[in-house]
DNA sequence: TCATAGACCGTATATCCATACGGTATGGCG
DNA sequence: CGCCATACCGTATGGATATACGGTCTATGA
């Protein structure tokens, strides 16, 4: 298979579980106590063998500084958590993290945005914005930091609720369209708040 | 602000930040090289101050075991990282991680799949696939063991290269659909491999 | 001015932890 | 059969690590 004998990918299995789990790589003792061994060195032995084949990596002499080696490894990047809202009270929302209904956790490469720890996510309710194809059911990433520019998709909030429009100006003027002809929404930007533009978007099937 | 001083928060941020960067949590003692404090009294005394306020939380007597406390962190999930493909070669691919163009770290919540280890994504090219609102530059996901079922979008291998379809069958027989008017394509699916299904899309800001 | 809290220093010390040394048993392979 | 790798046991040992005790200095508010 992968070159590994079994026992090798029950531990290697263990390691990234417990990682998942706790945040923290177990100790040699931790891994013994698991699996019932009743010796260390029996551990030691194991890992020895899980690093010479490339899979493993560890700090000499620095306690559980175990790290799995996976060739994705390389490519990887930071990831965020993002807190999920239905809809979004006036202003800049303060307790977020408190009514947050879910969290979607991506790396920021994906996401295109730098870490920001003041985005969200919004699930998309209704067909306004079909024509952007972004569909009911979507989860679309708002950063508010940003400055919406004309063609930008944004949240704004009208009537309580977090709506999303496309951002445009004339004549200097900005204003709001929904991207859907049955929905000929044209609203002048003056009394709404907008909350962010969408970086982002994520789709799960239904 | 937060309740928290201002080194308080510099010492919540460095360990995120050496939490995300080597997997490991550091040590008091690293926590005082990095801060130039040559007393390990210091950094036990902000760290049960950040554990007081909740903040952070740790296991007595355990090495390494601090762990920042988010409000989100009781929502967060597995994360997955699945390998970016541009085009994919025949059959289930092998190596896969050797030809990988880049990585896409996302929760499994979010994504809708269990952590299914021979998942990847797909970079979309081209506007055959609008009807189903997927867009040139999105990324989808593909779930190789799912049995494709009658309107499922599919990955399938034509002159060897990944294209997106819809799958259908008509008197039991099944067939691909694009799903845009200008490309009228109806293939035989006979002589075609079917790769997964996809199972979620990514879109990022162009 | 006294009290309090934050931010530091110095010195232990018990325990955690990785690791070294030397074993036994088993199963595959030439 | 001998050879080798895997999979285990038991016993150290020294450095890593968290943590307790007892201090100093400086703001800030009562």
């Amino acid at each position: 298979m992968n070159g590994l004998t079994r026992r090798q990918r029950q531990i290697l299995e263990f390691l990234q579980h417990q990682h998942q789990e706790s945040g923290v790589m177990p100790s040699f003792q931790e891994i013994a106590d698991h699996f019932g061994f009743r010796s260390l060195t029996t551990v030691a032995d194991h890992l020895r063998l899980l690093r010479r084949k490339g899979v493993l990596a560890a700090e000499p002499g620095r306690a559980r500084s175990l790290r799995v080696v996976s060739p994705l490894q390389t490519l990887r990047h930071r990831v965020v958590d993002l807190p999920v809202f239905g809809a979004i009270p006036a202003g800049p929302p303060e307790g977020r993290s408190q009514e947050a209904q879910g969290c979607v956790t991506i790396d920021i490469q994906t996401l295109g945005i730098k870490p920001s720890p003041v985005a969200f996510a919004l699930e998309v309710k209704g067909d306004s914005m079909i024509g952007r194809h972004i569909v009911s059911g979507d989860l679309v990433v708002i950063e508010p930091r940003a400055e919406p520019k004309a063609g930008d998709v944004v949240a704004a909030l009208i009537d309580g609720e977090s709506t999303l429009k496309t951002y445009l100006t004339r004549n200097g003027k900005p204003f709001l369209r929904a991207e859907n002809p049955r929905y000929p929404d044209l609203v002048p930007a003056q009394e709404l708040v907008v909350q962010g533009v969408m970086v982002a978007l994520v789709r799960k099937r239904q």
